[in-house]
DNA sequence: GTTATCGTTGACGTAAACGTAACATATAAA
DNA sequence: TTTATATGTTACGTTTACGTCAACGATAAC
């Protein structure tokens, strides 16, 4: 009977549900790292039973966790940022408070995309460098090549 | 007169030479950190007795560590990078290897960048919404306070 | 001359973010 | 019914990137 229950309660939120494993495949991580994520209270997928089941709004938190991660967020500001957001819909000291910290989170964004910037440019820099090399090290050889087949 | 020989080569290197303190207070690092760096092989001051010197290239090469690892690189993906870099001038299945790295890098950098302008946009999206509640929020006391005042 | 400052090496400690191993349970497939 | 596959918990191991002493040498300031 309760195994029956189960099954139903999972048929009643399919649809929009996952397993850990499809969520790990999907996103190319291990299971282990999305249980630790939701050890580090990033994540809250509901149980049937006791197994995880991840709904849309997890699946959504996993990529930015994801997104976070590749920007070289630690977890803990990744947790933050939901927090506040979960919390940002109180009254109007606390809704100060999550806009100082946006913003925050904006200088640290601008700045970074600086530093990309920066760095896209550089590799550019070296890219036509190289190319150039390149050229000249083709034009060496081509020229070589024909003073073989000239004599 | 050891002293007086390694006095003069300080000198002869004055103007564009830093001690890792001064180095240190700049870049608001620890000692610790650019000695840890130089292990893993990202720096190679030049010797002055024991004391390290650092010259404009080491400095340009700071710089690059801590842009770096704030774009999320790890110590050995900027070591990699200053390693081909350095190798690059020579013949061209080198060169040819070289440019495929640096198009890998930039595959990365641009996925970054993606990530990056969605973060932004949903920053400033959340930052609006913010906005508009703190509105919201001010409207109601106003005219609480208005309904107070007339009572 | 000693006190303070800066620098050196070396060894050990630590927080973050998982990986790995061991073992149990449950369900699907053959 | 056995086997394979997915999932669960717990505990310990590992890597990265430093921090934190400890113990010492050289140099500048008083």
């Amino acid at each position: 009977m309760n195994q029956v229950r189960q099954a139903s309660d999972e048929n009643a939120l399919k649809g929009t549900t996952y397993t850990i494993g499809e969520l790990a495949r999907e996103f190319d991580v291990t299971t282990r790292s999305i249980r630790f994520w939701e050890d580090q209270g990033l994540l809250s997928p509901i149980r049937i039973g006791s197994k995880r089941l991840y709904r849309r709004r997890d699946r959504a938190r996993l990529k930015l966790i994801l997104r976070g991660k590749r920007l070289g967020f630690t977890l803990s500001e990744i947790r933050e940022t939901f927090v506040l957001y979960d919390q940002a819909h109180g009254e109007s000291r606390q809704l100060r408070y999550y806009l100082g910290v946006l913003e925050e989170k904006r200088r640290q964004l601008m700045r970074q995309r600086q530093d990309l910037e920066d760095a896209l440019d550089e590799l550019s820099q070296s890219y036509e460098h190289c190319r150039q090399l390149l050229r000249e090290q083709e034009e060496r050889e081509t020229s070589t090549n024909e003073s073989v087949s000239n004599g």
